[in-house]
RNA sequence: GGCCGCGUGGCGCAACUGAAUAGCGCAUCUGAUUACGGCUCAGAAGGUUGCAGGUUUGAAUCCUGCCGCGGUCACCA
């Protein structure tokens, strides 16, 4: 039971006992640090309930509970404010207890059910770009703090491997290509793909300018050039199940997929099932046509099939169309339904796709709670901002997209060339470098980009590229390192063992700040987990280190003359060490033993 | 135009979802360290939280109206 629940009891009661009247809640907040306390009570809530003057009842309730609560120490009264002073015994108690707990922080696993994440999602006819960074990141991050929150996650993606813009890479490929492989050219295979699905837009451009200078109207020829045409044919037989286009398809889509997992592992995230679009395009005509039967749906005069949401202040939305063929919608509406048939334990499932398709997926959650799917209420849209760069916006035809390979090799060199100035690196091998490198240069884009509240559009500067000091992942890698280094030398001189005594020492100021950021990791990963906010970890952690490099200055660790107090520092270095690892974890950056 | 999101020192971000004097980093200025790693620490300066009202004991936070930026209003995905 953390002192706040403790505290709420014992102010419930005391409220109870003193004036006679039941308080529903009682309101907490850390004491501000210019004033001497460690947690305070804010009166003015009270006062609804209470009449009277807030400090009086402040001091009324404060020497109540030193009175009766041993954790409290004493009191002030500011305003309306009770400062209260836990006992140092208290921190030591708690401290001692999650010591040996190398799960600490994490939630015990509750059987409420999984939970689907999906993230990334990419089309098979383009590389990933700076945009599935952030996606991919973010959904990771979501995930693995799920997990800590105690939730069974699925993570998963859909891939978009059907459709006209698949076809027009077959098709460029089959005219230009020459049989050009990724062995063969020696590309990643992603790469190799879109360099194809490229030289058709360019063709296709062309042959737009020579039929308008042949008379074609524009908008017309935008639409009927003999590229365009043939890819379409593709398209048609793709969908007839034809061989050798399908044979194609599976060719180029194979290339893609290698060079997407190279991708993924690099970035470092992973996937617990996949889902094509060309398995999942068909689903959700069956939904269709039980929600029309049971009025959900309705039926215009073609014959397309419609939701009427006007009364939720949203419009009209097709479902199905007049053909009978489904759209987006549709085959949202059937994969969701599909991946519970696949995972009868799931309760809930994330969606991270940019904001763009934010009413959408409004739209999507609605239609399947009017279904009456019971897991419809814990449909989430992990909704994020563009990521813009200082020339505007990122557009794969001007070719000012980030390239994601690019992008992870560039971090790494600039990594690089930082640990070389500072060179702490002897006795490392050329590859145990390149993987300190590629851990650095990943945690500060990792960092960089986890650190912004999603919702928020990020500015990303190449040229600036990231900062490495400040509020940034190779200040928190730094600081582990450095606590590893101390760990090290201490382990030498026998002082990493454990605690010994240091009852009766009590805390140092730096000291009993350091536990207290240690104490509120849990409830942040919570926070968190409710919050689908991998920032609210990256910020927990800035704040950590923070504290911890304050202590570091301020007291000496290996230097300090009493053995109980020594040991306890060490101890205390590396259980914020182990905690710093853990919540860095959780946003998929790792941590190195030095740098 | 309708709907959605965002707007916080020069720049980049916070603020436990309504509480004390709005925090932090970068940049600027000043200082600390014979010590465990100086990519550290302490301090100074910098704000009418886009504007105007309203609710409240209390508003960056909630409500209304403007202004600015972005997104979205496809039988595309």
């Amino acid at each position: 039971m953390g002192i706040q629940d403790i505290l709420e009891k014992q102010v419930k009661e005391a409220v109870k006992v003193l004036y006679g009247v039941d308080v529903p809640s009682v309101e907490f907040q850390p004491t501000r640090k210019d004033f001497e306390g460690d947690i305070t009570l804010v009166i003015f809530p009270m006062l609804r309930y209470i009449k009277g003057n807030p400090v009086e009842i402040g001091d009324t309730i404060g020497t109540f509970l030193v009175d009766k609560v041993s954790e409290v120490s004493h009191f002030n009264v500011v305003k309306g404010f009770l400062n209260l002073i836990i006992h140092d015994t208290y921190y030591l108690n708690f401290f001692k207890d999650i010591l040996g707990d190398t799960d600490y922080g994490h939630a015990q696993a509750t059987d409420s059910g999984a939970i689907m994440v999906e993230y990334s999602s990419p089309n098979t006819n383009k590389p990933l770009h700076l945009g599935h960074i952030r996606n991919n990141l973010l959904g990771y991050s979501v995930s693995e703090i799920l997990k800590a929150a105690g939730h069974k996650v699925y993570k998963t993606q859909i891939i978009n491997d059907r459709g006209i813009h698949i076809c027009k890479s077959m098709v460029a490929w089959q005219r230009f290509g020459e049989g050009e492989t990724p062995q063969s050219s020696g590309m990643k295979g992603d790469h190799l793909v879109g360099k194809y699905y490229v030289a058709f837009d360019r063709v296709h451009k062309q042959q737009i300018a020579e039929m308008v200078a042949a008379g074609t109207d524009r908008e017309k020829a935008g639409k009927e050039t003999p590229i365009l045409c043939e890819a379409q044919e593709m398209l048609r037989k793709w969908e007839a199940g034809d061989a050798a286009t399908v044979a194609l398809w599976k060719q180029m889509n194979g290339w893609v997929y290698d060079g997407f997992n190279e991708t993924y592992k690099n970035l470092g995230v992973d996937f617990d099932s996949l889902y094509y679009e060309s398995d999942t395009y068909l689903l959700g005509k069956d939904v269709v046509a039980d929600g029309l039967e049971k009025g959900v749906f309705f039926k215009k005069a073609d014959g397309s099939v419609w939701i009427d949401l006007t009364d939720e202040g949203l419009d009209e939305k097709i479902v199905l169309r007049a053909d009978g063929t489904a759209v987006y919608m549709t085959q949202d509406i059937g994969t969701a339904i599909q991946r519970v048939k696949d995972h009868p334990d799931i309760s809930g499932m994330v969606y991270t796709v940019g904001n763009e398709q934010d009413y959408h997926f409004k739209v999507l959650f609605l239609i399947l709670k009017k279904l009456g799917y019971s897991w419809a209420e814990k449909l989430y849209h992990l909704s994020y901002g563009m990521v813009d760069l200082p020339s505007g916006k990122m557009k794969s035809r001007e070719g000012t997209v980030v390239d994601a390979d690019d992008l992870m090799v560039e971090m790494t060199r600039t990594a690089q060339g930082i640990s070389e100035e500072l060179g702490k690196l002897d006795g490392y091998s050329e590859t145990e470098r390149e993987e300190l490198y590629r851990i650095i240069g990943l945690g500060a884009l990792k960092y960089y980009i986890l650190k912004v509240d999603p919702k928020k559009r990020i500015m990303f500067n190449p040229e600036e590229s990231v900062d490495f000091q400040g509020n940034t992942g190779p200040f928190i890698q730094y600081t582990y390192a450095r606590i590893q280094s101390i760990l090290r030398k201490a382990g030498e001189m026998g002082d990493d063992k454990g605690l010994t005594g240091r009852g009766d020492l009590g805390l140092g100021a730096k000291e009993k700040e350091l536990v207290k950021k240690v104490m509120v990791y849990p409830g942040t990963i919570r926070l968190a987990a409710e919050n689908y906010s991998p920032a609210l970890v990256a910020n927990y952690v800035y704040d950590l280190v923070k504290e911890f490099n304050s202590f570091y200055q301020q007291v000496s660790i290996l230097g300090e003359p009493n053995t109980e107090s020594r040991r306890f520092r060490v101890v205390l270095s590396r259980k914020v060490g182990e905690i710093i690892k853990s919540a860095m974890a959780l946003l998929g950056i790792m941590m190195p033993e030095r740098m």
